[in-house]
DNA sequence: GTGGTCTAGACCACT
DNA sequence: GTGGTCTAGACCACG
């Protein structure tokens, strides 16, 4: 798990993307434990307590289960990880969408540019 | 100008992206007066502070110039206008190049929901 | 405001129950301003954080709204606030109905201890 | 015997209340010989070590006495049993009171909700 | 001054 | 060892 956070915003609240992205491309696959808060924590160079609430809020979500001092595990509920990957895609879509509007950019143009940056 | 601002990001940066945009898409054409700080913080809902902040961090990147007891003017400078399009725009793809790839989204599959995203 | 902690149970959740009780027993009304976080820790005799994060929740729930930096607010909308009350009823009721029950306690029995309780 | 906890609440003081309840309620007769520990916990789902402190407090508390390797046995003293009776039901009515006095429920008001409530 | 976030470090119960 | 809670104290953005 590697973790590249933004100064700008909540630190927490960009575990919660990118963790639920990790999860959501598998790469903790549903039912599976994941690592100790404070694993987590010191592979973020973050604050247990920090992690601890980024964990706690997708639990929240439902994307993740508590087993007590077992550890945490992904939710073995498929419908609810398709729909937190239905809504996660529609609004990584909607905010780029409303940045290139926002820039005068039309959607075909942002497209081609989207391709084009892969190929490199 | 309509605002729009998200709560977990510092006010006087997304005005100071919404502002670039608004330039770069044209509705402030090139040596063309800006209105007062004291009315874009109004129409903002922003406290004159923060918007002054905002303004003085795109004089100082160039975009603005001012024009003393006058008023701010956007540059006459096409190049840096380009300059500064330029960067917005390959910010932005790349920005959100991540979040999809993030989600493990091809760049194709994506832009497709982009130009649907926009029929709709 | 007065605050009474069991020790055995998180401070934050109580004073979830007690806020909530207070405004919904009219002590905070609807679109009142409530005391800053920083008043009600030391009213509480509790970390700010503490108290931080139990009105966070409550304005998660929709009982409070953030004003920024003016504070924090009951909602004014009236159908959030009965609702909740509701929800508070109930959830008082059933719990005592199964402490009861639990004991071999009969309700007219219990309903019966609970009004002579009163009149002492 | 059928145990239901709540997650903010110490197990082993949810166990205790429990499995008085259940002695109270004659499901466990004077003199009478419970389960193992080992049984118990089981039943429970839950660490031994969690069921074995609770047991304990209870043998302390007067309700149990220790029958040696022969296990563990309900008090046979019915005064005893009569003055924890008396204690749990008080602290029951107690405690449910104060939680509706600090909703602003009046006391008749909650009695006839009760009531009611056995009836669905 | 206000809400909000973050760190550091401690304690508790135990699914 | 694990999740969870709590304290103490700091910093930031905003007004």
């Amino acid at each position: 798990m590697f973790w590249k956070f933004d100064a700008n915003r909540p630190v927490y609240l960009q575990i919660k993307e990118q963790f639920r992205s990790a999860v959501l491309s598998g790469q903790y696959p549903p039912g599976s434990r994941i690592p100790s808060v404070r694993e987590l924590a010191i592979s973020a160079k973050v604050n247990p307590n920090t992690m601890q609430r980024a964990m706690a809020e997708l639990e929240q979500e439902g994307l993740l289960v508590s087993g007590g001092t077992l550890g945490k595990f992904v939710t073995e509920e498929q419908s609810i990880i398709e729909a937190i990957r239905q809504k996660a895609v529609t609004d990584a879509i909607k905010s780029a969408a409303a940045r290139f509007r926002e820039l005068g950019l039309g959607m075909e143009e942002a497209a081609a540019l989207l391709v084009q940056q892969e190929e490199v």
